[in-house]
RNA sequence: GGCCCCGUCGUCUAGCGGUCCAGGACAUCGCCCUCUCACGGCGGAGAUCGAGGGUUCGAAUCCCUUCGGGGCUACCA
């Protein structure tokens, strides 16, 4: 038996939409799992909704979800071009042939006959379709058209009669009514192909085994089952995947609150394998409980038939979940490495950062990773390590920094603090437990009010361990400031 | 409107005639850990398997009908 070849083939109209990817997700895996060849085959015959630059984008979204594909561009693999725009006399040749063996016909109608032909079979509430007028014009008739018209498009001859049926991997035997199907054009008069031809000449040529993708590409199966047929080719296996709905139920779009584009996602901080293991596991299942797998055991146990029929609604909350983990499944020291140029970016690292700037940031990751969502979450979460002039967060000013005895705590605290000559966790949980009890707190009480004064926030990481890495010195700088901010509180009340 | 696809906890899903008065995960709630948040641990609530008919000793699982949702209906992909 033949290796399998899947093909990826977006079309570069703009940023690489997150179901865009999470199909080539599913050619990827399968590829691999079979030991197949992974494509990649840029659809770019719409002229009209071209959109410069958005197939680098692709290439570097395939890239970062460590995808690389086997043939396409910038890698040949024998059976390019894969840029359908560089193989039109390809698509002329078998849009010829099938004219000539009267399997497809030259279409003269004019946009706005269409268009009025239209609104009539709307206004008579028939099913909408070309009415097949030029479908057997004589000689004779077809010269005047062409006066008329000389920029033709080609339109397939579809059956009149019968069904057409064909196996789904994922949705078994499907059939539809021939006498329903349209001519579709198969040749634009600008001499570009339609998906329809260009997919299926392609897809031949390169000698596809499955086609994986979306499910609104179901009700055009017909089109393309009959291309098969009209050329006497054998169809490749046909998997149509369940859509990614938004919690409203809809196909995922711009209004839908989370992002369709799979930039923001990179641009946001999610981990290439969470990414991976997020897409693969919206509409497929390996039948086991469990939600980790590593890009290896995807692999391994990917499957067609672990491919679910019916929609998936895109699932934030789960990414976040997902994402979490990878994260803390990072190793510390590759974290501070994937988190440094968006600490760098705020300003907190700088270009080339010293070896005492790495030695700070892995001691300052270690201590936030368990809170870290994203990567994109790093530089606020670690701000004020960096940072001595920040804000204190009104409520917890409320609840520790404007009652009366917190000056007195925060000096007793200094006091105890600069007197400690090993600045390790211990003495300075000692020296801070030690400050509150000789104004007479303890716990809680004096070690909120702490926080507050070195970190700004009633939340974070432990005290004495962030107060460790920050240092003695910036720490009873901090303290004075909150002292004295603290001060002003009060007396101003 | 027509055609096609789909329908199990809020969400992603397991389930492929009996071991399911339905399992896991996310989210949610409670408890524990604890200086806080988070992580982690434990536990709870949450689905009469869209509904109605069959078939069968027995159905989430098979059949029919029905309702609901979605997709397509371009010289876009």
């Amino acid at each position: 038996m033949s290796k399998s070849r899947l093909r990826f083939a977006p079309s570069p109209t703009g940023s690489p939409h997150i179901g865009n990817i999470r199909t080539a997700v599913f050619d990827y895996l399968y590829a691999r799992h079979t030991g197949g060849t992974f494509i990649l085959r840029v659809e770019d015959t719409d002229r009209t909704r071209y959109v410069e630059g958005s197939l680098e984008e692709m290439m570097k979204g395939l890239r970062w979800i460590e995808m690389q594909w086997d043939e396409g561009p910038e890698v040949d693999g024998g059976y390019g071009p894969y840029f359908q725009s560089e193989r039109l006399e390809i698509y002329h040749k078998y849009a010829q042939q099938l004219v000539d063996e009267g399997k497809a016909y030259y279409c003269y109608c004019t946009r706005e006959r269409l268009e009025e032909m239209r609104k009539a079979q709307e206004a008579a509430k028939l099913p909408t379709g070309y009415d097949r007028r030029c479908r057997e014009l004589s000689a004779d008739e077809r010269e005047a058209c062409a006066a008329e018209n000389p920029h033709p498009v080609i339109r397939f001859a579809m059956k009149r009669e019968g069904r057409t049926e064909f196996d789904d991997i994922v949705r078994g035997r499907v059939g539809f009514d021939n006498a329903l199907q349209d001519d579709f054009v198969m040749i634009k008069a600008d001499g570009f192909p339609t998906y329809h031809f260009a997919s299926i000449v392609d897809d031949h040529l390169m000698q596809i085994t499955h086609v994986v993708r979306g499910e609104e590409w179901l009700s055009s199966a017909p089109k393309h089952i009959q291309l098969y047929e009209a050329f006497g080719w054998e169809a490749p296996l046909w998997v149509h995947l369940p859509l990614i709905l938004d919690t409203t139920g809809k196909k995922l779009s711009k209004r839908s609150g989370v992002s369709t584009s799979f930039y923001d996602y990179i641009l946001q901080g999610y981990l290439p394998d969470a990414m991976l293991n997020f897409l693969a596991t919206m509409g497929w299942s390996s039948g086991e409980d469990r939600k980790l797998y590593s890009r290896e055991e995807l692999i391994e146990k990917f499957t067609l038939e672990g491919i679910v029929n019916h929609p998936a609604i895109f699932d934030l909350a789960k990414l976040n979940d997902l994402n979490g983990e990878y994260i803390r499944m990072t190793p510390v020291e590759e974290l501070a490495k994937m988190i440094l140029p968006r600490l760098q970016e705020a300003g907190y690292v700088s270009q080339s950062p010293s070896d005492e700037e790495m030695r700070y940031l892995i001691e300052i990751t270690t201590l936030n990773r368990d809170r870290m969502v994203t990567l994109g979450d790093a530089p606020d979460l670690v701000s004020f390590f960096y940072a001595d002039d920040f804000v204190y967060e009104e409520k917890g000013v409320k609840k520790h920094l404007a009652k009366e005895t917190t000056p007195a705590i925060l000096k007793s605290v200094i006091e105890k603090l600069a007197s400690v000559e090993t600045w390790d966790t211990e003495s300075i949980d000692a020296a801070v437990r030690e400050g509150g009890l000789a104004v007479g707190v303890e716990g809680g009480r004096v070690i909120h009010p702490v926080r507050m004064a070195i970190t700004g926030r009633t939340w974070g990481p432990g005290l004495f361990d962030l107060m460790q890495v920050i240092g003695k010195d910036r720490c009873i700088a901090r303290l004075h400031r909150a002292e004295e901010f603290s001060s002003r509180e009060i007396s101003m009340s």
